[in-house]
DNA sequence: CCCTTTTCACCTAGGTGGTAAGAT
DNA sequence: ATCTTACCACCTAGGTGAAAAGGG
């Protein structure tokens, strides 16, 4: 089993509907995706590892203020009864649109990118080694390079994705992790799925992003509080 | 094979008497020890570590203007004449002294510290990955305190060190590194020895950590070079 | 007009020796 | 007198969103 940690915080962003930056030198994801895991066999080696699927095959476009009026949760609902609405079935929508802070759709998704996986770097290690502490994958970076040779993931820009996370098996009786594909767990958390961007278009997510990143304690305006803390409903 | 990385720096240091910090919290070692590795079997698994012995049995003392007095090779020169007579025979001597900038014998050795290894934290990985690149001890820290739970190096300070290099090949009919014993080669280059102290004794040795280390930039008073050459002889 | 790229000030995180105070 | 400790200013290294500039 699989515990996603920080998932207050990750609920907190998904309400609102979650970006991520992609850089062309690639950007870390905040939060970052980090999990416990738990009933793994001790002496046992197992690789980690993450992929992120694309959550329809439209994209996105951004309107209304450039971002800047969003005002109530009106915003986040629309952005998420818009998804929902083109899982439903839509398919040859001309565009989606941003417009007065909502998620709408501007058009087909763009050709599929290289659908790379990231390894946790500790790959791949006993059992007894992962399950000792939280396991972070704060090394991942997304980009929206197509030529990208850093090994990060490639997305594009104003689509949505889905990360998922596998547990590989290292089956002894073969030579390398590559042909263990018969030996793997996935797990999927739906309140991870967000927009990639090269800008962030909702500016709650902004505000959101400021107060709970502690690297982006830069551009905080109350001298109050330093850490994050769940918001009351 | 194994090759030394940095081996001119290593050298220089040792003409003056290398010396390494030692703090409670424990400190890194500069120059760090790096080596290139050739002639590993790509597929089979190994892990690289390093320990420390002791050079003598003997402990160190500084004295003569703090330190501060050291001004030519005379120094260095002195420092290693001792170390030499040490090893020749001496075996109850009461003190030694680093007096008028030289090392000299101040007593016994302190009782000996527990005998800890560091493995490299990549370890055990194929011979292929370690001979990709250069392998670098960056993370090693060494450290005065006997009750540490960092599992860093502990040294007795005023002593002398000399570190050693080992390749454990990790047998696969064996499930653990532990027994892995007979399959070990050990590499060891004299130029990387050195005195454990808690600040610095030979001023010397202060101005090519500051020349030399990136970290110390802070202390450097020329604004010419900002990285370190071969000085000439 | 909408999105992307580049640059920047401002942070986190942690490695330096200097310095003065503390310990023996 | 000698060695150790704690704290500090000053670095390296790199992760933030803002803002302006660039591109289609």
């Amino acid at each position: 089993t699989v515990q996603l940690e920080m998932k207050a915080l990750w609920e907190e962003f998904n309400q609102l509907g979650t970006e991520m930056i992609v850089t062309k030198a690639g950007r870390r994801m905040f939060p970052t995706f980090q999990v416990k895991i738990l009933g793994m066999d001790s002496r046992a080696d197992y690789a980690l590892l993450m992929d992120f699927v694309p959550l329809d095959d439209k994209r996105y476009r951004c309107a209304g203020g450039g971002g800047w009026g969003c005002g109530g949760p009106a915003c986040a609902r629309g952005c998420r009864r818009e998804g929902a609405a083109g899982r439903r079935g839509l398919r040859s929508v001309p565009r989606y649109a941003f417009h007065s802070s909502a998620w709408l759709v501007a058009g087909r998704a763009d050709p599929a990118t290289p659908g790379r996986v990231h390894f946790h770097p500790d790959s791949p290690a006993k059992g007894a080694q992962w399950m000792r502490q939280i396991v972070s994958f704060d090394k991942l970076k997304l980009t929206n390079n197509l030529q990208d040779d850093n090994g990060h993931i490639i997305l594009n820009s104003m689509h949505r994705y889905q990360p998922r996370f596998h547990v590989v098996f290292v089956d002894p009786r073969r030579d390398s992790e590559r042909y263990a594909q018969e030996n793997f767990k996935s797990f999927v958390f739906a309140e991870t799925q967000f927009t990639a961007v090269t800008a962030y278009q909702n500016h709650r997510i902004t505000q959101l992003k400021i107060a709970s990143n502690p690297f982006a304690k830069g551009f905080r305006e109350s001298g109050d509080s330093d850490s994050w803390t769940v918001s009351p409903r």
